[in-house]
This record gives C-alpha cells, structure tokens and sequence, in this order.
DNA sequence: GACATTTCTTATCTTTTGTTAACGACGTGG
DNA sequence: CCACGTCGTTAACAAAAGATAAGAAATGTC
C-alpha cells in the first residue's frame, strides 16, 4: 500500500539523505499532479508557505522509505546568520536551486515533450526506474497516456 | 528597425533601471525562441556562463531604450562578501529569482496554455503591451499561432 | 501620404495531445 | 489460489497544437 500523504503545510525545510519524495498539488480540475521528485542530497519545502507566506497548495508523498532532516525555515536563516562558514554552503544550495529550476523552465520552451523525456532521462538516470512513469509524465507537463506514446515513438526510432 | 542582437556571452550580471530586453535561444529545429522577458528593476545573466561555465547558448536584444548597471559575477560576490549590509539584498534577490523560477514551472505542470497566458497577463500587465505577442507565446512555450487562437477563445468566451 | 516591414489573424492540413475506457501484467493480501 | 488494486499500454475519438501560407492590421520610415 502507498505511503502517507502529508500537506507540506509548515515551513520547514527538509534535507533527503535517504529515500525518494513526490511533490504534488490539485490543479483547477480537481487532479493531483506531480510537480517535483526529490531524492537523496535534495531540498523540500513549500514555497507558498516559505516565500509567499501563503497556504501551501502542496502535499508531499514518500515514494521509499525516506529519511530527513529539517529545520524551520526562520531558524534555519538565523544559523547561517551566524555561522559565517556555512555560507559557502548556502551559496552553493540557493544556486544550484536556481540553476535546476531555470534549466528545467528551458526544457518547456526550448524542447518538444520527447525530448524533454530524454532529457529528463540523461538529467536524472537515478530516478528513471524509482517511480512510477505516471509521475514523470506530470513532471514534464503532459498525461501518463502522453508520455506512453512518446516512449513508444522512441523506441521505434531506435529499431530503424 | 529592431534593436541589436547580442551574445550573452559575458560572466556580467545585468540590472535594468530602465527599459525591457528579451533573452532568447536558438533551438533544436534553429528557430529564434524567446525565454525570458526582463524589465525595470530586474536581473540578467546567462546561466550557462555563471553556474555552469560553459560557452552561452542565449543572446539578448532590447526592446526599447533601456540602460543597465553591469558588474562582473565574481566580483559581485567579493563584494557581498565584504558588505555584510548587502547581504540583506542578496538573500532577497536570489529568493525573488527562485520563486518566480519555481512560480513558473508550476505554471507548466498546473495550468494548460490558455491557463497559462492568463496567469501571464496577470503577474505582467506591465509586459502585455511593450512586448510582440509572439515574444509571450515563446515564454508560454506555445507558438504564436497558438496564442493568437488562444485569445480568440478567451474572447468568445467572454462574450458569452 | 505612400511605402515597406513587422505583427497578428485566419485558414488548411497534419501531427500531437487529452480523455476515456479497456486490457493485460504485476504485486499484495487474504 | 484467487480477488484486488496499481500501473503501463493501447484504442478510439475529440480537442488542441504545430506548420505553412495568405491576408489584414499595425507600425515605422521616408
């Protein structure tokens, strides 16, 4: 049976170091759709709740058996404050959020659905057969149905 | 006759104090596609160049008469490190980046493309008429084809 | 104003995607 | 072993999007 769903509803910030999350939200037809998978050495926090102070319309689902550290996000801020060693690190997270988040924005204007499969395949092999491809489809922003087709399409491709 | 087309090709972040670019890329199939759409206030930089160090695939084209202040990304950091009182800015700055990044790729998992552009037209008003639409219809990862029949339904609809 | 250029719209056709439903494969628990 | 639920694939149809081309509208230049 599937593991617990939880609203991500705080404002913490959850460090993986072991396992596998989904991110998911309800969008205007009433659907959860998958929006982040996150595994070990990743973030997690809401950012409606983080950065708009806003009711969370995120929930989050552990896909393995995960385990987390976190730290609300206000404290978390003042121990970097103080620590000036650790700012290094801070650097290093903000920006490696910032550089996955423009790279993927690219792949929804830059790519075609396929090739964004692809690229999602080359960007992330850890995850590839960790979750069910359902979950991808949402990731790249088309239907499980959507994302069968294409994998078939490639696969004949490669026969040719 | 339209303004002139650079490489942003530099380790220079932009800040606009004036004025509207557009940064785009050529894709797969060698078309001109707009990603992003930078006005007053706001930040330019290549991503390949700074967190990946790799040549830049996105060139940038003004939209209108606009001026810029301009500094080096390393010694932007040397100078934060120094300024323990710009630090307060930094913080706000990468954060506002990030949940506008974060913001819009949920517009991409959440939202169908009619969806989409009204969001668009929301968080931008001040974009919608400075800009070619078919500039927004990159940026919404549509053509401009698609856009223009997307307005007409949105049209009809409110008709009815 | 006249002209050229760019942009937007519209039409046509093809391709892809969404939707829904059915089917088989697989794993789990009784 | 069987019933059950989940997941991936496939089919059928409707809806939307891409590609291309042709006109209309808007814009800029002289």
């Amino acid at each position: 049976h599937p593991c617990l769903k939880k609203s991500l509803s705080s404002a913490q910030v959850y460090f993986i170091y072991k396992g596998l999350v989904r991110i998911y939200a309800v969008n205007e037809r009433g659907d959860e759709i998958t929006t982040e998978l996150r595994c070990e050495n990743e973030l997690v926090a809401s950012y409606d709740v983080i950065f708009f102070d806003q009711p969370s319309r995120f929930y989050i689902q552990a896909m393995e058996k995960t385990e987390t550290f976190h730290i609300a996000y206000d404290e978390l801020q003042q121990v970097l404050e103080r620590n000036r060693k650790l700012d290094m690190n801070r650097k290093y997270i903000l920006q490696n959020l910032l550089k996955n988040a423009f790279e993927r924005i690219d792949t929804f204007t830059l790519k075609t659905p396929e090739e964004r499969y692809l690229h999602f395949l080359e960007s992330n092999p850890s995850l590839t057969n960790r979750v069910p491809d359902k979950y991808i489809a949402n990731v790249l922003g088309i239907t499980p149905v959507s994302l069968s087709r294409i994998r078939k399409r490639i696969a004949q491709k490669a026969k040719s």
